[in-house]
DNA sequence: ATTGCACTACGAAGTTAATCGTAGATAAAT
DNA sequence: ATTTATCTACGATTAACTTCGTAGTGCAAT
């Protein structure tokens, strides 16, 4: 289990669409980002492939259309990538990110209900699982 | 007014020593990193020169030792950096961002407090605010 | 005045990212 | 079998970032 690089900007783009649509052809992952931005196809190609020798993703050429796949989690990525962000611009200080998107960000009744409720759970395991 | 490029790592980290101590010297800001890691005096130098060009800081000339203070406030430069990971990291739904920062960093209980007030205060906002 | 120190200026090199064009290969259509 | 369309492979380019060495300048101390 090798720590895999974060992926770039780009790369993450390409990764939001795997992970949203699972195994994609490149024509499918460009016809899909060419919607919101011009991009060539040859462009998302290769980036694929440079993410495919990374082992950002793995692919199926079993066809003549090969089929690319994220090999690394969302949830997994997402999380490396806050980390690095926070350290980078909040030194570290994960609260003090929230509490600056929380002030910002003007989040709806709803998200901040469940917010709530998330912090609520979180308070429960704190008391149910400190030892004193 | 016109709006400035968002700085990169490495300006990031000499704009937060600027922010914390105000107006330094190249000297001063080179000591204070060089306490973190291995860097080059030079390299703090020219970083400063670069950000200078970019207006990311100014400096006074006056005096032969150069001082450099930043030009973009602390508050707004998070805020646009927060905003472009948002958009890049989780597709603009900062309140994914706030559910997996606090799912995943075990917050302690006074900042899982603070974090509830802030909550209370939108809230309140909100009802007082909203025309329906 | 001369020497030495501290600071700035400038340029250059190494890296990584991102983009795309061209060429080659394979399958499909005539 | 030829031609055409579709994919992949590969190389080249451009730009941005980061880093640092060398040279030059001016102040200060002898």
């Amino acid at each position: 289990m090798k720590n895999l690089p974060n992926p770039t900007e780009a790369e993450l783009e390409i990764l939001q669409t795997l992970w949203q649509k699972g195994p994609c052809s490149v024509k499918q992952v460009h016809g899909l980002l060419q919607e919101k931005r011009e991009v060539g196809y040859t462009t998302i190609l290769k980036q694929l492939q440079i993410m495919l020798e990374k082992k950002l993703v793995q692919r199926d050429e079993s066809a003549r259309i090969h089929l690319y796949q994220a090999t690394i989690s969302e949830q997994n990525t997402k999380e490396k990538l806050v980390q690095k962000f926070v350290i980078n611009t909040f030194q570290g200080s994960s609260h003090q990110l929230v509490m600056q998107v929380l002030g910002n960000a003007a989040a709806s009744a709803s998200e901040l209900e469940e917010i709530k409720k998330l912090i609520s759970q979180l308070e429960d395991q704190d008391s149910t699982h400190q030892i004193i």
